[in-house]
DNA sequence: TTGCGCTGTTAAATATTCTGAGCAATGCTA
DNA sequence: TAGCATTGCTCAGAATATTTAACAGCGCAA
């Protein structure tokens, strides 16, 4: 964790070729406040650093965005995964009813490898109209038992237990138990 | 601009089905702050900030994601462009000398259609090892000069000058000027 | 050398965030 | 109804971020 913003800050204030007076010219704030985060004496607050941001200009995702994936990084920390769960659901449209969570170990696409750490609440459901895309994918059940369908077979699996299929068959995901179900998945590129 | 923080908080929690006393206790914050952040009645610090999100958990990246392109978006601003400078210089190993910018319009995937404001220093080159990639693209110059490299054929472009070719073709990019160029671009996915 | 303009840093004053304790409202059980 | 456990909100004071103003170092020109 503990990604240094400070350092965040100089390198990319240098990378745009400009002092501190500059940059806090163009932003709004002071130029001692540049130094003081530059420093790590201080942490910024969104607004301040929203503010010097725009004096670059550049996202806020974007300043965060070492610390997604830090290059060469082999570890991560749960708080590390990336929460792809609003992007899914802008995909399968909001058919999906009851909560669940997708997060992904690492950058997918610098691997060729999609791991992700899924949770399904009671009720959770990857909806009627079935996902396809064109990769292969596999996964273990952790806990709570998951109901999936792939073409025309349907199964109910519990802790243990374990899948793998072509991802251009149709398929789909549901908890229907009375517990959360923890599942540990793989994907072959291209992942959606 | 002026992304809504504290909404953004709310809803992450609400989804994570956690009260503010839960969140706080998780976070090792009070549950007041968590109050007084989401509504919008102090800027958290980043500090603070990190804090809470370990605590649902959620990296500061995706907790900022939704600002990236806020769905439906028609219009950007130039602060919000994404800036793909370096996950391109990762790509290009380093190879190219000089700066340059990439900075994305809105989310390319969702329009399928990737377009760039580019910006290239006097000197900038995008390597000796040439690009080459399963897409189209083409763009034009606003100004400075441009020399292009696309097969076997190098022209220097100027403003109003363009191009249109496709990338599987080996190419590159350099400003043998004395002037940054300016260019606007588009290529078709994949886009690497 | 002196002086100017720039760099980044620092101390003290000010403004803001953050904490800790308490409040009001809701829902549930007896 | 009372009693208890939730929920989220408020406010005074402690802790921290931010500003203001000044300092020290460096390069360059007179």
């Amino acid at each position: 964790m503990s990604f240094d913003v400070g350092g965040r800050l100089k390198e990319i204030r240098a990378s745009a070729g400009l002092s501190q007076r500059e940059l806090a010219a163009r932003s709004g704030v002071t130029h001692s406040l540049i130094s003081l985060i530059e420093q790590n004496r201080n942490s910024p607050s969104v607004a301040s650093l929203r503010k010097i941001l725009d004096g670059i200009p550049m996202s806020m995702v974007n300043f965060f965005d070492e610390e997604r994936v830090p290059r060469g990084k082999v570890f991560f920390e749960a708080g590390d995964l990336l929460d792809l769960t609003s992007r899914l659901h802008q995909v399968s449209g909001g058919s999906g009813e009851g909560r669940m969570s997708f997060r992904q170990v690492g950058d997918a696409k610098a691997h060729n490898l999609q791991i992700l750490h899924e949770s399904y609440e009671p009720g959770a459901d990857t909806g009627v109209t079935m996902l396809k895309h064109d990769s292969h994918e596999g996964g273990v059940v952790l806990s709570g038992e998951l109901e999936i369908t792939v073409g025309d077979q349907i199964k109910i699996l519990g802790p243990g237990d374990a899948y793998l299929f072509d991802s251009r068959t149709p398929h789909r995901f549901r908890n229907i138990g009375a517990a959360r179900c923890e599942v540990v998945s793989a994907c072959t590129p291209p992942y959606l």
